[in-house]
DNA sequence: GTACATCTTAAAGTGGACTTTAAGTCAATG
DNA sequence: CATTGACTTAAAGTCCACTTTAAGATGTAC
């Protein structure tokens, strides 16, 4: 059973709008060592793949909230070998715990957008108790600060 | 049946502490035009309760992802009175459309960061099947990316 | 063979949201 | 009545994550 791989490779313009960045941002995360290219014989950066599915993950956890100091950390760890998984996993579990607090907290912000927006349109179709301030509104919610 | 109001106030330090902010934050909000302050005999700020729902309210906007900048639009539209409430309800309806694209956005991340959890604890606990890479791992869950 | 897009580097600049500094005022305490 | 701590202002500084600039090299299209 043979496996052909397609053996495409992309410059940094192209790489760089694949995952959705410009080539200077590709340029300053290779200089912060979160990712390191390949160069052709003119020295002109060359990516693959396998560099898209990283820099997406990487992206990925950015997403979670981790700064590029984090990755960077996370980086340094994966290139010392699996020893240091366990420094890995702490690390993507505290990301993850801080996650979820700020998560709470954000669904409360948006409870808090979703009353107002309602209590501005309650008031403009004329709904409103006697126009009802917007505390009190909440409190009859049930919805705190 | 009358009501007793109580009529406490607080200098910039009481209320920063109450609002979670620090003191030059307050001044800098002031500066933005996000708030005002009364102010004693001697020129310093004097809080009140009202000045506490009112910051809260307004970290509670800044909580779902809005500016500065943002909020000194909103703040100068309500100054306007009552003809800019479609003016703030679109703002605010803006803010939750974006807010929830982010929403989404962050989830998947978070996914992506729970599947690398449960990878790692895996491939530590020895319950990996032979080894498999992460993006087969993904694979096998029906996550993308 | 020349124009043009795209690449290369190092270094300086930007934006947002504060924070820090410096120099001074004021009220209360010992 | 001097020290202390909290306040006042304006202006400069900080942090993060990029972005922009400048000056030059290279490969491709006509």
């Amino acid at each position: 059973m043979q496996t052909l791989k397609k053996r495409t490779t992309y410059s940094i313009g192209e790489f760089a709008s694949l995952v959705g960045l410009s080539a200077p941002t590709i340029r300053y995360y290779e200089r912060e060592g979160l990712l390191k290219a390949h160069r052709d014989s003119s020295e002109r950066r060359v990516f693959t793949d396998v560099d898209i599915k990283w820099v997406k993950f990487l992206l990925h956890l950015k997403g979670t909230g981790m700064s590029i100091n984090d990755l960077k950390q996370y980086v340094t760890w994966r290139a010392m070998g699996d020893e240091t998984i366990p420094n890995r996993l702490a690390l993507l579990k505290n990301t993850k715990t801080d996650f979820m607090n700020q998560y709470r907290e954000v669904q409360h912000h948006l409870q808090i957008l979703n009353d107002k927006i309602n209590w501005y349109e309650a008031k403009e179709t004329g709904n409103n108790q006697d126009s009802e301030a917007f505390a009190d509104y909440l409190k009859r919610l049930g919805h705190t600060e």
